[in-house]
DNA sequence: CTGAAAGCGCTAACAA
DNA sequence: TTGTTAGCGCTTTCAG
């Protein structure tokens, strides 16, 4: 900066400020000293100017794992967001694994990410506790909670499944499965499931333990979990799956199997997947704005980022129930 | 670190040595020097540590998006090799622009990433000059290429695209059409269409323009332009789609219509997406390691960082064809 | 094995 | 509008 400040004839404050702010500085003086940063080659050192400035412009995201769309199409739109506006991510996965997650949250503190976001609303202690020391933005995203670490983004897990379930019911259907998620250190899993459950008690209809199966989600487990469930509870006339992946696997089986979806069995699924409206049949599922969650998630850590006091802790970016041919 | 310092009654720097290099302090110091930090709930500075040491442990990951579970399963593996070894990912997304890439290039550059990963093998002058000038280990992954910036990691497409081609003539297929992705700026995607036709032509058998048709990578693509190829060209007897995502479209869209898949038309795809053995029939395709390129990267990107000299400068990966029920 | 001194390349705060 | 001064919080280098 300084060998730039030198050719340009100017000291290197106004090299910084022509990077920064190059409203503060005369146009004349601006031309001048661009042109000398092209003949130099000079490339800035920004984590020099994120110690002078204590500033990284910098956004954590955790997310669970990013080989899954869902939470993939959100950290697209985080990232569109933010480099819009300057902000870089630090992907970080934890795995489902709420230890992980704390390290990798201690690791982007040291790093000095001015904001971080995280998926869901189950943490260690620890987590909460180093976040709210922190004082900087923090998101909880894909789940809703009435007491957020900071602010939380996203819709609430519990009343889509529920709303899902009594959807179900309104057509008709009363022995109805759940095909679950693993619940352990998921809230959103355990919100889903806990949400049919209490749609079930509304209806006044008993919980049935062996209507019920949880499984990791892929394909090739929805397609297992629906003919386990199917074998213990012949009667079932539909499964409600608490994602799509393991809808589209359930379908998928029963389609080798020739047993008539819904006829035989109506199922319902979760996320919209790009995939549902494409099968035979076309998937009924309730409809999530993964997308839409990163760049509300980026809107509002930017306007934090801004000094600005948020308009508000929680934002509930709803859902929609999108009937097709499976139900 | 000062404050810790004074806590534990050594210097500032036995801190500094206790976080960076435990082995050089004594047991008896280094215990009081972790007992200090967490009495005082110290978190290092790393941006601090980054600017004074010239090294940020930071490694910047370029992909055209990552909502595609092919990078996303890439970056997945990156991320997990990474970390373990006390790396952090930039993740940037350039939507398949070079122009975007390059500025992420310059971005990440001045954020002092010690290595940067690009998606595929063409990228602007000015981003090649960029980084052959920055000094750091530069991996080009998802394709190969005689001349690399400096690494490439990963497979050809080419080589990929023309065995399938060859392996659809073998098994009889004569009229083969071709399902394409949008070549501008896209390397794989040129490759794989450029090896397709070199297959052609080594079995002598002409290509047709209107055998071909180029779309964006998605679903309900793949069933849209099946039906144009096979409105153009009728006796089509198979078709190669340049991706599984294209050809699970393809599939399903036959599937709706009822046309019976291989019979009356064979399809195979490319990617080995998890989907692809779950459908009816279940599709042959040409498996990738899309989460070994990740790993593979982190590996050669760690040693690289360690400071010894890369085995390689080009690292072929391979490709397995996949025969299943689709052709 | 531990410490003192110097400085990484910027920006904040204040001054002109 | 531009410049001066003083650090930001570490690690390097060299010394003991």
């Amino acid at each position: 900066m300084v060998d730039v400040a030198q050719l340009a004839g100017v000291s290197s404050i106004t090299v910084s400020r022509t990077l920064l702010t190059p409203e503060l500085v005369t146009p004349a003086t601006r031309r001048m000293v661009e042109k000398a940063i092209k003949q130099c080659g000079y490339i800035p050192n920004r984590v020099a100017g994120s110690l002078a400035a204590n500033r990284s412009r910098t956004v954590a995201v955790i997310v669970p794992t990013i080989s899954n769309s869902l939470f993939a199409d959100t950290v697209q739109g985080i990232t569109d967001l933010l480099e819009a506006h300057g902000y870089h991510v630090f992907l970080g996965t934890s795995n489902y694994d709420i230890k992980e997650e704390e390290s990798l949250v201690s690791a982007f503190l040291e790093r000095r990410a001015d904001a971080m976001v995280l998926t869901g609303i189950s943490h260690s202690p620890t987590t909460k506790k180093l976040l709210r020391n922190a004082g900087i933005p923090v998101v909880e995203m894909w789940n809703l909670t009435p007491r957020p670490i900071d602010m939380a983004i996203g819709f609430s897990n519990f009343e889509a499944a529920r709303k899902m379930t009594l959807f179900l019911a309104s057509r008709g259907y009363r022995k109805i499965g759940f095909l679950g998620g693993v619940t352990e250190n998921n809230d959103r899993t355990r919100d889903r499931e806990r949400g049919y459950l209490a749609a079930l008690a509304e209806l006044g209809i008993a919980a049935v333990e062996n209507r019920i199966v949880r499984t990791p989600f892929d394909f090739p487990m929805g397609g297992t979990a629906i003919a386990a469930l199917l074998s213990k509870s012949p009667s079932l006339d539909a499964v409600f799956a608490a994602s799509d992946v393991l809808a589209i696997g359930a379908i998928l089986e029963c389609n080798r199997r020739g047993w008539p979806v819904p006829s035989k069995i109506a199922i319902a699924g979760m996320d919209d997947s790009p995939l549902g409206s494409q099968l035979s049949p076309k998937l009924t599922t309730v409809r999530i704005p993964r997308y839409g969650i990163g760049t509300v998630v980026g809107e509002h850590l930017i306007e934090r980022l801004r000094g600005q006091a948020s308009s508000k802790r929680i934002v509930d970016l709803g859902f929609e129930i999108v009937e097709r041919e499976s139900t």
